[in-house]
DNA sequence: AAAGGCCTCAACCGCAGGTAG
DNA sequence: GCTACCTGCGGTTGAGGCCTT
């Protein structure tokens, strides 16, 4: 299917957002609230389109948005659940209260991945030559802690896990669009 | 002090799913 | 069923600040 461009319209502004501009877009989404994106810019008197006013308001404006540092308690669910959803960042976003998935993203590309990546060069000279087989019983002891999520990762990559899902309330968050479940493995249980 | 490389993060791009007409 | 639009997502880019030499 043929699709016009986003921001075909001449005379659009792009790049950074003035100041002016994030108050026009505050003002208008306060006021009429979220949606309808397309005709925001319109509407509110902007020169955007509307995915950019969108994204704007989303990744910057909200007013609930945390922003700053992300803590270590933050930095270690991220990496928990990157482990097993990969790089599904509005997924992983969603249970980071104040935190966009862009956000989550970035992080994660700047920085947590290169410690997670030394953390794994760290556990693989430790344990070498033993075989990275342990259990999800060896999770719940702390001193192996890393080691489980080192395993885990492989599991995730290699097989399924046919054990049900340790908590409900968190298990309609993992369902699929299409009703399928995200893979469910042993790890879960580490941070459900 | 300055030049160049590195890092961070806001913003853009392209694609896909859902849906209204 | 087809088309066009809206929305959301993940990947990528680039400006600017920081760090190193």
């Amino acid at each position: 299917m043929m699709r016009r461009p986003c921001c075909e319209k001449r005379g659009m502004n792009k790049g950074a957002w003035s100041k002016q501009e994030d108050q026009r877009l505050t003002e208008y989404v306060l006021t009429h609230g979220e949606g309808r994106w397309g005709s925001v810019p319109k509407a509110a008197g902007l020169l955007r389109c509307g995915k950019s006013c969108r994204l704007r308001w989303i990744n910057y404006l909200r007013p609930e948005l945390k922003r700053g540092n992300f803590s270590e308690d933050e930095e270690d669910l991220i990496i928990k659940l990157h482990a097993l959803l990969g790089n599904r960042w509005s997924l992983i976003a969603g249970r980071l209260p104040g935190r966009t998935d862009n956000e989550v993203k970035n992080h994660w590309n700047s920085r947590l991945s290169k410690k997670f990546q030394s953390r794994t060069r760290e556990e693989v000279k430790l344990c070498a030559p033993r075989k990275y087989s342990c259990q999800l019983s060896s999770a719940s002891n702390s001193n192996n802690d890393f080691e489980a999520r080192f395993d885990l990762n492989l599991d995730l990559t290699m097989s399924l896990s046919s054990s049900p899902i340790e908590c409900d309330a968190n298990r309609e968050q993992l369902i699929e669009k299409d009703g399928s479940e995200v893979s469910q493995t042993p790890a879960l249980a580490l941070f459900l």
